[in-house]
DNA sequence: AACATTTGTTCTAAATTATAAAACAAATAG
DNA sequence: CTATTTGTTTTATAATTTAGAACAAATGTT
């Protein structure tokens, strides 16, 4: 099992804690509360599907609501295997950031 | 400024944890430690080369040591523009993983 | 000296991933 | 019935990752 980049770590974090509102859009929108930055649609919507593909996520699709142009919309549910992904990726970076020596330290370059 | 990708970011982590001692091979083995996946040799040099054209990184390029094969070694070391970008990807990182609801909860899909 | 081995970096082609933008679809408001 | 809104799909391009071969220089062996 390969480790998962960035992109996939946020986007099965922001279904996890979409809960139920883990659908395209919304999901795109709190990506962008976490990082700051703007994402075009395909930039959701193209690793959304392939997360799906490859067993981290399963999909179902809503009736639509009654709201102002609200159309049926594809949820998105963490599967056994994306929270074991999450997991690992966390042990990862916990680790990476550990035991890490002060910033401050200094030497010098052995110039050729 | 983006964000940085994951490749990145631990190749950044293993030039500050290995001091005095990044350079190439050896940030390719701390890797390995740290994700539990051997690399190719490309996997580290093509991004570190990237790593420092944008500046996150400077380079210079030591006396070869006295060790059987040993050769010279383009040594690196973070820069200001590295620790910056470290430090965002850390607050994105942990603001993804905050106030996330229990993993158990449960609803049922309205399914069409 | 000649050759193999080790440590190390560079190059490059292929696969994967990210991104932007346009197209498409369906619902509601007027 | 037309415009607007919410939403997904498609597609083309750019960027990144990766494997692996090529290259380079130093030491060890015979």
């Amino acid at each position: 099992m390969n480790i998962l980049s960035r992109m996939e770590e946020l986007i099965l974090l922001s279904v996890w804690k979409l809960q139920t509102e883990a659908y395209g859009l919304e999901i795109r929108q709190h990506l962008s509360e976490l990082t700051g930055q703007d994402l075009s649609v395909g930039a959701v919507y193209v690793p959304l599907k392939r997360l799906k593909k490859r067993g981290y996520l399963e999909a179902w699709d809503s009736e639509p609501t009654d709201e102002r142009g609200g159309r049926s919309k594809r949820f998105y549910k963490l599967t056994q295997k994306g929270i074991g992904a999450l997991q690992q990726v966390k042990s990862v970076q916990e680790n990476a950031w550990s035991n890490l020596p002060d910033i401050g330290f200094d030497w010098t370059p052995a110039k050729s």
